[in-house]
DNA sequence: TGTTTTTCTTGATCCAAATCAAGGGTTTGA
DNA sequence: TCAAACCCTTGATTTGGATCAAGAAAAACA
């Protein structure tokens, strides 16, 4: 899809926004900007994202995916959500590293060809920094759902959950039941049963809005790096001191 | 440690083979290098490595230590193991994220401070693009591993690891059982008894050694990534085309 | 060299979550 | 507006790996 110029100042302004190009401006990324392409998917394609054919920069422009990996049995795991503005880079993959994009709803993505942003990394030593930034953040946060994944129960993984939902997303479930379950690494059915363990605890789930009787009963299943996000942060009734 | 200046001029020629100083003189990092830092650790040695107090960059220059979460009731996850060589950028996490070094031999790391760091990504395009390609290769095998961990059985998993070790080092299993064991996220007596499970297949493990009865029994449980490195990957004896 | 300490193996038991199964809700779209 | 498709819940059953326990083997050390 070949945008339209009055589509491309539109889509410049919004990308100037995003976190990637902090502290840099329109004349500097200009020649980047230049060389965006976008792409159309719809909801239940699944696209192979490998480094062969997708080294690009791709970042959502609207709607939302999954990154995944499936294996011979057809067991998946869910490596990132992708949601509105978030970001992949098939282009930092190793060329033998296989993952697939799985889109959740229609999808409309940009993307920057690996040459032009090498080129801007170049030119422009904060992009570089941006970019080491972006990196950095998936290291911490696919180490943090290692640890979820790995020493947390199911009725944990899901506290653990809505806190970030609560901390991040005003009290409500971003994604449907399954899709968060997938996610967390868990069958529909232990979600499920995990969020009725919850519920005698008065974590109550009302059409995707998080309710609670007393307000910290999620406390519990808070990590320092998703609460310090949160208003309560290191007050007397937070438990990280 | 202070190192001394004979020391100094030894480590220096260490340093600059690694692949993080690729396409780097010595006089390009002379800076950098006049900022190096020595430090020793002991075997059984547990320590906070977060980005607060070691906001730096560390080199493994020689023992062995795993970089590990705990959680409350005293679950460990190993989120990487560290080899000589190896190194890990805690000037890279997040101020709130807490991991610990538990050091499994008695070691020696060199480390630079962030703000070197910065500088001498600020001076040496070449330097920051290869953090950036450090921090890609950290995501790449932290999505290996969660690939492993969730999908895999314990002889899969096993079996992975010990192709892995076929691949890349000589036949040997370079850690401990139990080291190996909690990298897999598993229990030593489940290690154990997938070990056994894969004697049955013809897979020995004598003394660290691996002796395979035909040679292709662990072609099964190799991925594309390890496989790019083995001497029959795409060959009509690959499982991977 | 023998003794102590640590690591590894094997067996018995247990448990959390997966799987299987079926009914109830909600959304989609003809 | 109603039916089909999809998502969610609840119950019964299974299961892979954890845990507990105790002995065997190997490594460390004096």
């Amino acid at each position: 899809m070949i945008p339209t110029k009055k589509h491309l100042e539109r889509y410049h302004n919004y990308l100037i926004n995003l976190p990637i190009f902090n502290n840099l401006n329109k004349e500097d990324l200009k020649p980047l900007f230049d060389t965006l392409q976008v792409r159309q998917f719809h909801k239940s394609e699944v696209v192979a994202f490998n480094s062969k054919e997708h080294s690009n920069l791709y970042i959502n422009f609207d709607g939302l995916f999954k990154l995944t990996k499936i294996d011979e049995r057809g067991d998946e795991i869910v490596l990132k959500i992708v949601d509105r503005k978030g970001m992949v880079s098939p282009m930092h993959f190793s060329p033998h590293y296989n993952v697939a994009a799985d889109f959740v709803k229609n999808t409309t993505l940009f993307y920057f060809p690996q040459e032009a942003v090498a080129k801007a990394m170049a030119l422009h030593h904060q992009f570089s920094l941006n970019i080491v930034q972006f990196l950095a953040e998936s290291v911490q946060s696919l180490m943090l759902s290692a640890e979820v994944l790995q020493l947390k129960t199911a009725k944990e993984k899901v506290g653990w959950y809505l806190v970030h939902s609560k901390i991040n997303a005003t009290f409500t479930l971003p994604y449907s039941k399954s899709l968060t379950a997938s996610y967390l690494g868990m069958q529909p059915e232990s979600f499920s049963r995990a969020l009725s363990e919850l519920r005698k605890d008065g974590v109550i789930l009302d059409n995707k809005k998080i309710r609670l009787d007393n307000g910290d009963e999620l406390c519990t299943y808070c990590d320092p790096v998703t609460g310090s996000d949160c208003a309560f942060f290191k007050t007397p009734d937070c438990i990280h001191d």
